[in-house]
DNA sequence: CTTTATTGATAGTAATACTATTATATTTGC
DNA sequence: GCAAATATAATAGTATTACTATCAATAAAG
């Protein structure tokens, strides 16, 4: 997989960003980089002018390919569930057994990215842990209308919406699919949360995975 | 239940705060308009200086009762869950049937709050709306190890371990029973989430509510 | 009615989140 | 190979945020 993946560039939302950071080696440090700043210090904590010092370059250079951090985030968001759509598609493609093809997607999504040596600019595996700390605020802010609207989190809303089409073909009646998809996605990621950080309040670690629980859960409820 | 409520402390733990605002006419206005005030402009655009502005008080005033406004909304999301902790023992006491008692908590802890006209200072309404914009800030944080061990989220794992230890009466056999009331009570603020912004991914609406969509899925999964 | 605690007002600092301008490289087109 | 266009870097500057410190004014408690 990561071969084919290596020759697709993931597709973003114009809108995201001022200028296209793939077209220009500034731009790919720019993500590179930030991708391992936001791990290591928080998004809350991340600025232009600190990303700047760590790429040696100025903090008006990152402005012209983003106009703040919120959309950088939104950037890196797109990337990653435009990332996922495709692994998701290749995963499920071509596979005739139904219940089959629902795992094969649940387990997409739930699980957690180990670091799979990705030859480009962009780690999965820390963008992953970035994911599960910080995308809830790409969607928890006062403009989450307007950029929606904007079409900024349409390819998030099409993974979910692909993985609900397999449900619904495992189980034409049952009635909340979209509801279980998004719980199961937004929740798979709160689960990774809690696993690191409140583990009092989730039975998934290393010996039960996220991945297991939301498989089950998924059997059950579509039985 | 209100006259009941309407005489009780709820009790958040006392290193949130730098001075208890329940022991002073200006730290209630601080919790009444700040809740305001939080609903009206979100949680990021939110300053003590204007909520100083709004009730007619110095921003060093409102510092003297809290650090930070991080640490304001914890307080906030504690004497919410404190709240639902209160309604959620109040309204299983006493059902033997194990499965009723669990529909129940379920209802109380997924349910959108409506203004039952409160007659203190804090609108529970309009609160759990900021629970259901804001609370995921509270945790997603650089320091969440650091307050986790302070005590910050006692009372809302508390809240989460007694629905497991319901859910365990129902089914002990069960063995994600903390992921699975995890996911719910998260889960149920993320539905109401894309309820308001996000309606493509939801089955929840004004017909369909959050509560059912749980209650049809905790169902399921234990039966 | 004096001490103590609380609140208000003012000022000040460092950091953040930008914008604008100009200089310096680098690339590209002819 | 050189001019024009483009990209980047450096510097400076502004408004806002997130505080801290100090002192005056007021209210409450002994």
């Amino acid at each position: 997989m990561e071969i084919i993946l290596s020759n697709i560039k993931m597709q973003v939302n114009e809108k995201i960003y001022v200028k296209d950071p793939e077209t220009s080696a500034l731009g790919k440090k720019i993500i590179e980089q930030s991708i391992l700043l936001i791990d290591a210090i928080g998004f809350d904590n991340f600025t232009f002018k600190k990303l700047g010092e760590k790429i040696g370059s100025n903090e008006s250079s990152i402005y012209r390919y983003f106009e703040n951090k919120h959309k950088l985030l939104v950037y890196l968001s797109s990337w990653y569930w435009s990332w996922m759509e495709y692994k998701l598609v290749f995963t499920t493609t071509n596979i005739t057994d139904k219940k089959e093809k629902l795992r094969k997607a649940i387990t997409i999504v739930t699980e957690k990215i180990t670091n799979d040596v990705s030859a480009d600019h962009i780690n999965e595996a820390i963008l992953n842990k970035i994911i599960i700390a910080e995308f809830t605020k790409t969607l928890h802010t006062k403009e989450v209308d307007q950029e929606n609207k904007e079409g900024f989190f349409l390819i998030y809303k099409r993974v979910i919406n692909r993985v609900v089409a397999i449900v619904k073909e495992v189980n034409p009646e049952y009635p909340f699919a979209k509801s279980l998809v998004s719980t199961i996605v937004e929740g798979s990621l709160h689960q990774h949360f809690l696993t690191d950080h409140l583990k009092t309040i989730t039975d998934c670690n290393e010996n039960v995975t996220t991945t297991q629980f939301y498989l089950n859960l998924a059997e059950n409820v579509l039985r």
